[in-house]
DNA sequence: CTGTTAGCGCGTTCAA
DNA sequence: TTGAACGCGCTAACAG
């Protein structure tokens, strides 16, 4: 307990035996140790608490039970990721399955691949979790990198590698709640991606709102889309812009936490949310229960997808083949008071 | 760039020079290598994109420049205390300020001491923060342990130990909010702490409201301390109970979280706030300006406490004094919505 | 002036 | 039951 941990050199000089004897004894070997030996030494173990140097394991066997956690942030974004709810959720599932595997976490955010390279080969990592990273970058780690990696929510632009994910039903999920406004009486609506650069899953999603138009012989155009910047004033600016004109009659966000932004914002301009223009979310996250009125939004479950992929990685660490190599979650559609019904 | 990490003696034999001139190189001994073999060795170096084997670097130098975070859970909460918004913004902000420092960051859930201490030693730490731990826990880190230790929002019960802590003006916190609700003429309040377990920041916060009450020559009892459950349904049963019993014209809450939960549960079942009766938050995060009536709350900066917190532990990493052991960060009202003028 | 050999730190296994 | 050797980075001491 006290001052530094026990090495097997300082046991085995109080137990009177060699280093030896003291790690027979701690695996169990006990064809190679007498049992009177074999209890003064356990005794000696367990008074020092005996932990093996984390250091001299990753020499010894080339390894380090880190699993690091990637989270890749845009280089313009400068607040942290993981102050979003969103990956919070993911944070907390993925923490708790790596711990109750045997595992340890490491957590790191950047967006630089050399950088990730770096870190997985210095630390010995058995795997890696790589969150929204770029399909241009997944190629590279996938071909520097050669332990177990398993990416959320990206989206690849090879099929040189095989690549694992755990992602989502974008595209159904623009499409469920596209075809809801449809049904609604809606004709002009405007999708509002968070993210301006990468392609990925709003560019699902969006094709997935584009799929619900031709299935009613109608057209949705790219000019339907628009990409939310990160500073929070510009885009409330944008919010009261696009309600001010009138041009639109439902804003489909990509997530809940900018719909309820907005739908926030708008209420304290004066402008009614459904009455003069409708809102959708998603994720599905506390954000959209909150809100008055709460929000319709696609379903998903963040949680799980953090559970999933540490799951899937352990197999691949284990060197279990993987049958299923691109998870896609399922989502459904909430309905609740957001959207009006035109006549 | 492929395959495994190189090591200097590859770099070494690459070069065709001893192992120690590559290490000359590395760390810029220019006296004991000609400047031909210097160029030469760093292009190797630059070209197998070097780190150093952590596991070599722990062995030799007996530390690994890992922080560890260690998050305490309550042994009865099972959910992943991750998932809450409050501990995601001191989460980013401390990733960010440990990779700034050049550390790395080991994330850990438990609610075991031993643990911790085993992981420190295990893996060789610099330092550690350790966030809502109980006051008897800290006692036998702090003696267990010999590297720094910064705590969160964590309260002692000796002073036999010297505890670094990044905390909060709680009481002043629980006597703001309260001074407001008398001022708005309210005498029946009931706080609604979050945690029915440890003393710590909620047993301050209400001592705050009752040095409000004293204020006024009032006194507020401890029946008005309501501690919540974890199961969110028998919450959503206690605030309706509550609220129809009457007795009660404002519940203050501990965190925005509950208060925000509430308040939305309470108007679905159509009790009006604040006409039927006033709800006040603490935190001042995303959630009290979601809900409509905007919540009237006590503001703290949840990032800057993990960011100061890592400042203070490097600090103390690197040997220099801390001036201010006992960190406490200001909180102010924010008086927005949720609070009726009683006549 | 330039470069090399030797040895430490720790846990594990093979050969003795 | 034990000594020796290995994995890797770094430095002190030493050789050319």
């Amino acid at each position: 307990m006290l001052g530094r941990m026990a090495t097997i050199k300082e046991i085995s000089r109080k137990a009177g035996v060699s280093p030896t004897t003291v790690a027979n004894v701690l695996y169990g070997r006990t064809a190679k140790v007498s049992a009177e030996t074999r209890e003064k030494v356990q005794a000696i173990i367990e008074e020092e608490n005996y932990t093996p140097n984390m250091g001299a394991m990753m020499l010894l066997k080339n390894n380090s039970r880190i699993i690091g956690v990637i989270m890749f942030t845009e280089p313009r974004k400068n607040e942290t990721v993981l102050e979003d709810p969103f990956s919070s959720a993911i944070l907390g599932a993925m923490e708790r399955e790596i711990r109750e595997s045997g595992y340890y976490m490491m957590l790191y955010t950047t967006s630089d691949e050399a950088e990730v390279v770096r870190l997985s080969k210095a630390w010995k990592m058995d795997g890696l979790i790589l969150v929204w990273v770029p399909g241009n970058i997944c190629r590279i780690i996938n071909s520097s990198i050669d332990v177990p990696c398993v990416y959320i929510d990206c989206f690849f632009e090879d099929d040189e590698h095989t690549y694992h994910n755990i992602g989502l039903e974008d595209r159904m999920g623009g499409y469920e709640v596209t075809k809801y406004l449809l049904s609604m009486g809606h004709r002009n609506m405007l999708f509002l991606p968070c993210n301006p650069i990468f392609p990925g899953g709003d560019t699902e999603r969006f094709a997935g709102c584009k799929d619900a138009f031709a299935e009613q012989g109608l057209v949705l155009d790219d000019d339907a889309s628009r990409p939310l910047p990160y500073d929070r004033a510009k885009r409330l600016k944008i919010y009261l812009e696009i309600a001010r004109k009138k041009t639109h009659t439902a804003l489909v966000f990509s997530s809940d936490f900018y719909a309820s932004e907005a739908l926030t914002y708008l209420q304290e301009q004066g402008i009614r949310v459904p009455e003069d223009i409708s809102i959708t979310g998603f994720d599905d996250n506390i954000f959209s229960r909150l809100v008055q009125p709460r929000l319709t939004t696609v379903h998903q479950d963040s949680s799980k997808k953090g559970t999933l992929a540490i799951q899937m990685l352990v197999k691949l660490i284990h060197g279990v083949q993987v049958e299923e190599v691109r998870v896609k979650l399922p989502i459904w559609l909430e309905i609740r008071n957001s959207v009006q019904k035109l006549s």
